[in-house]
RNA sequence: GGCGGCGUAGCCAAGUGGUAAGGCAGGGGCCUGCAAAGCCUUUAUCCGGCGGUUCGAUUCCGCCCGCCGCCUCCA
């Protein structure tokens, strides 16, 4: 079965048929660095993780840039409130940003591109612009001029007539000199406001737009048309859709086959904000004593083009859904000697997490999947019927599919101190004397230390609380 | 005002024109000295509300309510 994709141009799931067999070129819209991510920027970036690992478990090369926002409106005006450098604001975020990234074990893109670091790029882009008319300069400034590319609004399904501009009461369509509000701007002109962010440059002195980095970075990178593009779907409009109209402007080539675009998350059923109080950074989660990798398994398991609606109470489900994997590994770590196979289960518990993520990245199905085999196979280990060879494959099993989720490995190795072997050495002592008073003793002083005893038929077994 | 999405058990969350996956939590049971883990069983006569199409709708259509997103620099 081939691997099937919603599509957001074209409203509809789609094969996918890579550029280059075997290959994918991936570009997701990355942070603007200037402040802490909050947890609704990572379920973004938590579908991208998902999808570049999905299709390497599928045998493909994934090619995977993601930019870095580092010269934007908000990190000047953060500049002149701190009155630190806008290095010293961006280097300070981007660190913070690779921390989230490796506290939710999303996995790095092979480049994570910088805005500033692109300045010649993008200047040479806007000049390709201009060179084939669709630019104007105003006041310094170079606009990008809407009219001037017939297909802009195809990605949003955008009525160019119906837009309302200034619709969201977000921009004051006033503020600049432009003959259509609905340009957009491609290099603004120095102002003093901008304090020592300026580029001296062909085209002035001034900074670049921010659609523009994208575009010439993505190209720079992936080339001028290469396979899947993704983001939040607030970034469709106008983002994306100013993406396009310079890239295939620029080049004159067709610039992405798929968008794909998640969903947000809400909190509690609320939008996440400020003013409601539930607005969380991943910080604020992990100062709460969260698990990081429960906090993951709530990013990830929801589809990603369903609203994600986070609760605590999710959120505490997810760290029982953890245990019970990880239970359920160190079961079959125990089990030795011959015995039967699971040839079958395994092949069919793959094959239907597969099918599952084949279906635009089912990643629900695809995890019940995983509890059916999880259930059915701890029912044979009831009766015995396991065999080592069998519960290896079953552990490589679990590997491979975490390779893809990234919630469904071993607990981390905690070697059991002395004192607390002692201790269960002694409760076997007391219950071998029926002395059980004292065994259940032992149990609670071994729970107030953080560790659970559970009694086998292999024996006592310890672990973390 | 325009465009789009969502609303499924206590919570999270799949899904289909033919009568509701999975996880967590809860109840009962098996196992256990007791637990824990595991297993079995149970919990939505019903899928926001009201109509319509249909032999049949949670699934299609219309209206309403609620939540969310975009409408020029928010994942």
């Amino acid at each position: 079965m081939a691997i099937r994709f919603y599509n957001s141009m074209h409203r509809a799931k789609e094969d996918l048929q890579p550029i280059e067999p075997g290959k994918v070129g991936l570009y997701t819209c990355g942070p603007t660095i200037y402040n802490f991510a909050h947890i609704g920027n990572f379920r973004a970036y938590m579908f991208e993780d998902l999808l570049k690992r999905y299709l390497r478990y599928r045998g493909y090369e994934v090619h995977h840039i993601m930019n870095l926002t580092d010269v934007e409106d908000k990190l000047i005006r953060t500049c002149r409130e701190t009155g630190e450098s806008l290095k010293t604001i961006t280097t300070r975020y981007a660190q913070a940003f690779f921390e989230d990234l490796d506290t939710l074990g999303i996995e790095r893109a092979e480049a994570y591109p910088a805005a500033t670091d692109h300045v010649p790029e993008m200047v040479a882009m806007i000049k390709q612009l201009r060179d084939k008319g669709h630019t104007y300069e105003s006041e310094g400034s170079i606009y990008f001029r809407i009219s001037s590319f017939p297909e802009y609004g195809k990605l949003a399904h955008i009525n160019l007539d119906e837009l309302q501009a200034g619709g969201s009461g977000r921009v004051d369509s006033d503020e600049y000199e432009r003959e259509d509000v609905r340009d957009f701007a491609l290099w603004k002109a120095y102002t003093e406001d901008d304090g020592d962010v300026f580029w001296e440059t062909e085209l002035g002195k001034g900074r670049p737009g921010w659609h523009i980095e994208c575009s010439a970075m993505a190209t720079k990178y992936l080339g001028n048309h290469f396979d899947i593009h993704c983001g939040g779907v607030d970034n469709i409009f106008p983002h994306h859709e100013n993406e396009i109209a310079q890239s295939c402007c620029a080049t004159g080539h067709q610039f992405v086959n798929l968008w794909m675009h998640c969903a947000h998350l809400v909190v509690e059923g609320k939008k996440m904000s400020k003013s409601l109080g539930n607005f969380y950074t991943l910080r604020d989660l992990i100062a709460k004593g969260y698990d990081p990798l429960a906090i993951r398994w709530v990013l990830v398991s929801t589809h990603y083009r369903q609203p994600n609606n986070f609760t605590f109470e999710a959120l505490d489900a997810a760290g029982h859904s953890i245990q019970r994997v990880r239970d359920f590994r160190v079961r079959l770590g125990e089990v030795k000697g011959p015995g039967g196979s699971l040839d079958e289960a395994i092949a069919a518990c793959e094959q239907a997490f597969q099918d599952a993520l084949d279906d635009d990245l089912n990643i629900a199905v695809g995890l019940a999947a995983v509890f059916d085999f999880i259930r059915d196979t701890n029912k044979r280990l009831d009766a015995g019927d396991i065999g080592e060879d069998a519960s290896k494959a079953a552990l490589a099993l679990l590997d491979r599919l975490d390779a893809v989720t990234g919630i469904l490995g071993a607990a981390p190795e905690r070697a059991v101190p002395e004192e607390i072997q002692q201790l269960v050495l002694d409760r076997q002592q007391a219950r071998r004397d029926k002395n059980f008073a004292r065994a259940d003793e032992i149990r609670d002083t071994l729970l107030a230390q953080g560790w659970v005893l559970e009694d086998t038929a292999d024996g006592p077994r310890v672990k973390p609380a």
